[in-house]
RNA sequence: GCGAGAGUGGCGGAAUCUGGCAGACGCGCUGGGUUUAGGUCCCAGUGCCCGCAAGGGCGUGGGGGUUCAAAUCCCCCCUCUCGCACCA
C-alpha cells in the first residue's frame, strides 16, 4: 500500500508539465472550444511569495482549471509588475540596481509559482521593466498625448523632506511619509496627468457592464468619482466688481447666504485681502496650508478662517455679505470658494456661530417645530419647504431644487451643472524605476512625443539614483541630451518617469499577444480573448488599478483598438491573511510564508487550507484556522491521505458493484461541487469533497467496489489539489492523459435524488419524529405516516387537530388546539 | 457623520438566494484501540440543561412582527468590520 507523500509526487509532477508544455493557451484556429480568459492581477516581484499571494492564486487557479476541465480554451497568464519604488529602495539598502534586485525576486517568485503548481500559461510570461513592455507603455503614453489627453500642469503635491521625493496620496498617511514618518510638505511641480475626468460620465454609466463586481467595489469607486448635481452662482465682489463663480448642490438655498467663503489657496484671496487691509492676518492662513501636507488637511478645523475686509453680493437678493478666508474651503473641488448657507449647512453653521454671521433659515421642516436661525444648535439640512425666498416661498424640495435652477438659467444668474471628486491622474515621479516619459523639450517646438521609430526610450543603467530632490535622470550627464525630432535643434528629454499604476493598466491586453511586434497588443488577439472571463485580486486595488484599466480600456475603444468598454466585466477579490486579528508584518514578527509549509506539507495542502478555510472574500486568519505550532498537520493533510488510500483501494476492489447510495451521492456531489465552484464557493465545494470521501471509504469498509466514485472524486478534486488528482489520474487509475484535461464529470439528474428520505414530523411546529419514507410519497401516505407515529401522537396528547401542513416527502405539520 | 457588509458551538464555518431536521465539513477537545519514544493511523463522543435511557426543555446579538413553521422575510435597537470622510 502506497502512503500519501507529497513530497515524492509534487516535484515529480512540476517537472512533467513543465516538460509537456501544459497549460498553454491555444491559438490554433481550428480549436472551437470557447475561449475563457482567467486573469490573476499580477504580482509585484518584491520577496518571495507571501500568505496573500497563496490565497489569490488558488482560486484564481481553482476557476482556471475548471473552466479547462470543462472544455474551455482558456488564457491563464501571469507576468510582473515589476517597477516601482520598492525596488529602488531596496536596491539602495543593499547596493545594487534595481534592475538586479527585481529580477532575482521574479526567478524567485517564478519558481514557487511553479512549485505550487498553478496552471500558468509561462510562455505568456511578460514583465514591465522590460523595453519589450514598457515600449508600449510609453507608446500609449504618445497616443494620449497626441489625443490631448496626457498633459502637463503646475500642482500641489506631496513632498517627503527625508526622503526628497514626492510621494503619491496614497503614500501618505495621517500627513506622514508612510516609509520614514516624516511630516510631509507640499510643492508646487510642473506635472503630468492623464484626463480620466473627460471620461468620468461614462465610467458612471458603463457600470451597468461590470456584470459580476463585489458590491462595495462597485460602491467605492461611485464614492471615489463622486458625483454630484448642483448649479454654478456668480457672485460679485462688491469692492472691485470681480465675478467670483461658486459651485453648490442646493441652489434652493440661496436665499440663506449670510456670508461667502474663499479657499485660501484661491488666486483672488491675496488681492482681495491686501485691499481689505488683512493680508497680515489671512497670510498666516495662507502659510499655514503651504506647510500642511495635501492629505492632513483633511482635518482642517471648521471655524478657522478670517475675514478678508470685502463683500459679495449675493446674485438673487442683491444682498451684500462679508468674504472670508478658511482652511475648510477646498481649492481641488468645485470653484475653490462657497457661498455659505450656515443654517442648513453644518460646517457653515459651526463657522458662523464662532465668527457671529447672522444665521438665516430658508428651508423650514414639514412636519417640526419652525425653526429660528437665532436659537438653532445645529444647521437643518433635511428636506422641507422654503421661506424667506422670495416668490418661491411654499416650494418643497426636492422639486424646488429644479425649480430654482431653471429659473437661475432663465434669469441668466447660473445654472445647472455637475460636480465630480475625481482629479486627473497624476502620472510622473521623480524617481528612477519607471519607464521615461517619451516626451522632448524643444525650446523652439515645445512639448513633442518621441516617435514611434524612436521608443522605447530606454532607463539608462548609469545613472545615481539615490533621493536628492530631483529626478535621478536629471543627473545623468548626457542622457537627456537630444536633438528636436521636429526641427532638429538641441532639445531635452523629460526626465520624470511614469507612476507603476500606468503599467498595470493595460498588461491584461498584451497577455494576448505578448510577442506582438507592430503594437501593444494584436487587434486580433484581444478581439478573440477579451473582455476577461474572471479577474481575481486583492480588494486593495478596487479603486486605483481597476478604475485606470476601465479608462485606458475606454480611451483604446475610442482609438478604436478594441471593441468593448470595459476589461473586466466579473471581478472577484479574495480576504486578506492575516494573523491573530492583524495584517502580517515584519515589525510585528508574525509573518507566515506559504513555501515552507509547501515543503512541509505539500502544494495540495498549502491551496486547500486556503480555499477551505471559508468563502473566498473572507479574511483568513491564520492563527485561528492553523493554530500555533507551524508542525501541526494540516486537516486538509489528512485528509488528501484518506483520499489517496481510499482511491487505491477503490482500483484494487476493481469493477465490484457500487452501493446505490454512494453512486447517488456522487451524482449529487458533482451537481454540487459544479454550481459551488461556478458561484467560487470553493469551501462549500471542498466539504462536498470531503463527504464524498467519507462515503467512498464506508462503501470500500462494507466490501463493496467504488471506482466509479473514486474517479468522479479524483476528478473534481483536480482544480483544487492538481498533483495528487494527477497522480491518483495517472498512475492509480491509469488514466490517459492529464486530469488537467479533464473531463469534468457530468451528473445524470435522475441519481441526483434519494430513492428515501426522512419525512420531518412536527406537531404544532417542533420536531417530533422522522421517519424514512420513498422519496416518491404522495401527500396522503405521507400525512398517514405521520399520523401513526408514535411519537407524534404523544405529542398531539388528545388535542383536536385544526390544520394539518403537508409538504411530502420532507414535512408533514399537525396542528393543534387546546 | 455618510455608505456597505456582518453577528450561528471552544474555533473556522454550513444552512440565508428559494422560510421547513440549526450546527454540514473541518479544527480542537474527551474516551477507547493499534503502534509506541512521540507523532501518525483507526473507532466512538462532542451546542447547553434535566435524564441510566427513552425522551423532554432551551438555543442562531437584543426586542417586536408576519407565518402552521423564521438563523432565513419585515420593523426597531445593540455590537463589530470595512470603505469614505470638510466634496459645498
Amino acid at each position: 500500500m502506497r502512503r500519501y507523500d507529497a513530497s515524492e509526487i509534487e516535484p515529480k509532477w512540476v517537472a512533467a508539465w513543465d516538460a509537456e508544455g501544459r497549460f498553454r493557451a491555444s491559438e490554433d484556429p481550428g480549436d472551437t472550444r470557447p475561449k475563457f480568459y482567467a486573469l490573476d492581477m499580477f504580482p509585484y516581484p518584491s520577496g518571495d511569495l507571501h500568505m496573500g499571494h497563496a490565497e489569490a492564486f488558488s482560486g484564481g487557479d481553482a476557476v482556471a482549471r475548471f473552466k479547462a476541465m470543462q472544455g474551455h480554451n482558456v488564457l491563464h497568464p501571469i507576468g510582473w509588475d515589476a517597477f516601482g519604488l520598492p525596488a529602488e529602495n531596496a536596491a539602495i539598502k543593499r547596493g545594487i540596481a534595481p534592475a538586479e534586485w527585481t529580477y532575482a525576486n521574479i526567478e524567485q517568485q517564478a519558481a514557487s509559482f511553479k512549485r505550487m503548481g498553478m496552471s500558468f500559461d509561462w510562455s505568456r510570461q511578460l514583465n514591465t521593466c522590460d523595453p519589450s513592455y514598457y515600449r508600449w507603455t510609453q507608446w500609449l503614453f504618445t497616443k494620449f498625448f497626441e489625443r490631448g489627453l496626457a498633459y502637463r500642469k503646475k500642482s500641489a503635491v506631496n513632498w517627503c523632506p527625508n526622503d526628497a521625493t514626492v510621494l503619491a496620496n496614497e503614500q501618505v498617511k495621517q500627513g506622514a511619509c508612510e516609509r520614514c514618518g516624516a511630516v510631509v510638505e507640499r510643492r508646487d511641480l510642473t506635472q503630468w496627468f492623464l484626463r480620466i475626468t473627460d471620461y468620468t460620465q461614462r465610467l458612471l454609466d458603463d457600470e451597468a457592464e461590470l456584470i459580476d463586481w463585489p458590491e462595495r467595489v462597485l460602491t467605492m469607486q461611485r464614492n471615489w468619482i463622486g458625483r454630484s448635481q448642483g448649479a454654478e452662482v456668480t457672485f460679485a465682489i462688491k469692492e472691485t466688481g470681480e465675478e467670483i463663480p461658486v459651485f453648490t448642490t442646493r441652489p434652493d438655498t440661496l436665499w440663506g447666504v449670510t456670508f461667502f467663503v474663499f479657499s485660501v489657496e484661491h488666486p483672488a484671496v491675496r488681492r482681495l485681502a491686501e485691499l481689505g487691509g488683512t493680508w497680515d492676518e489671512v497670510s498666516v492662513l495662507v502659510d499655514q496650508a503651504r506647510a500642511t501636507s495635501l492629505n492632513s488637511r483633511e482635518a482642517a478645523d471648521t471655524k478657522e478662517g478670517v475675514f478678508l475686509g470685502v463683500h459679495a453680493v449675493n446674485p438673487v437678493s442683491g444682498e451684500e455679505i462679508p468674504c472670508y478666508a478658511a482652511p475648510y474651503v477646498l481649492m481641488e473641488y468645485g470653484t475653490g470658494a462657497i457661498m455659505a448657507v450656515p443654517g442648513h449647512d453644518e460646517r457653515d453653521f459651526a463657522f458662523a456661530r464662532t465668527h457671529e454671521v447672522p444665521v438665516r433659515v430658508v428651508i423650514q421642516p414639514r412636519d417640526a417645530d419652525p425653526l429660528d436661525g437665532d436659537t438653532m444648535t445645529e444647521a437643518f439640512a433635511g428636506e422641507g419647504v422654503m421661506v424667506n425666498s422670495g416668490h418661491f416661498d411654499g416650494q418643497e424640495t426636492p422639486a424646488s431644487i429644479a425649480a430654482v435652477v431653471e429659473w437661475l438659467e432663465a434669469e441668466g444668474r447660473g445654472e445647472g451643472t455637475v460636480n465630480y471628486r475625481l482629479r486627473d491622474w497624476l502620472i510622473s515621479r521623480q524617481r528612477y524605476w519607471g519607464p521615461p516619459i517619451p516626451i522632448i523639450h524643444c525650446p523652439a517646438c515645445g512639448e513633442v512625443a518621441v516617435p514611434e521609430s524612436d521608443l522605447p526610450v530606454e532607463l539608462p543603467a548609469d545613472v545615481d539614483f539615490q533621493p536628492g530632490g530631483d529626478s535621478p535622470l536629471a543627473r545623468h550627464p548626457s542622457w537627456k541630451r537630444v536633438t528636436c525630432p521636429t526641427c532638429g535643434g538641441e532639445a531635452e528629454r523629460d526626465t520624470d518617469t511614469m507612476d507603476t499604476f500606468v503599467d498595470s493598466s493595460w498588461y491584461y491586453l498584451r497577455y494576448c499577444s505578448p510577442g506582438y511586434l507592430d503594437g501593444p497588443f494584436d487587434p486580433a488577439a484581444v478581439a478573440a480573448w477579451m473582455p476577461v472571463g474572471q479577474y481575481t485580486g486583492g480588494v486593495e486595488h478596487a479603486i486605483l488599478h481597476l478604475l485606470y484599466s476601465r479608462f485606458v480600456t475606454k480611451v483604446l475603444y475610442d482609438m478604436g483598438m478594441v471593441p468593448f468598454t470595459e476589461p473586466f466585466p466579473r471581478v472577484m477579490n479574495q480576504g486578506q491573511v492575516i494573523y491573530g486579528g492583524a495584517s502580517m508584518s515584519k515589525s510585528k514578527g508574525n509573518i507566515v510564508e506559504p513555501m515552507p509549509i509547501v515543503q512541509r506539507w505539500g502544494a495540495d495542502s498549502v491551496r486547500l487550507i486556503m480555499l477551505f478555510a471559508g468563502p473566498f472574500e473572507d479574511d483568513i486568519d491564520w492563527k485561528l484556522i492553523a493554530g500555533e505550532d507551524p508542525d501541526r498537520r494540516p486537516g486538509v493533510h489528512s485528509w488528501l491521505s484518506r483520499v489517496f488510500t481510499a482511491v487505491g483501494d477503490a482500483v484494487e476492489r476493481g469493477d465490484a458493484p457500487e452501493p446505490d447510495a454512494l453512486v447517488r451521492l456522487t451524482n449529487r456531489t458533482i451537481k454540487g461541487v459544479t454550481e459551488d465552484l461556478e458561484r467560487f464557493r470553493f469551501n462549500t465545494a471542498i466539504s462536498k469533497l470531503q463527504v464524498l470521501t467519507n462515503e467512498t471509504r464506508a462503501a470500500l469498509d462494507g466490501g463493496a467496489g467504488a471506482r466509479s466514485a473514486a474517479r468522479s472524486l479524483t476528478l473534481m478534486l483536480a482544480p483544487f489539489a492538481p498533483f495528487i488528482a494527477e497522480e491518483l489520474w495517472r498512475v492509480d487509475l491509469g488514466e490517459p492523459g492529464s486530469v488537467a484535461d479533464g473531463p469534468w464529470p457530468e451528473f445524470d439528474p435522475a441519481l441526483v435524488v434519494e430513492d428515501t428520505v426522512q419525512l420531518i414530523v412536527q406537531v404544532d411546529g417542533r420536531v417530533r419524529d422522522r421517519i424514512e419514507v420513498a422519496a416518491t410519497i404522495s401527500e396522503a401516505d405521507a400525512l398517514a405516516a405521520a399520523k401513526a407515529s408514535e411519537n407524534a401522537r404523544r405529542a398531539v396528547d388528545g388535542r383536536e387537530v385544526v390544520k394539518e401542513i403537508v409538504r411530502a416527502p420532507k414535512l408533514v405539520n399537525l396542528v393543534t388546539r387546546g
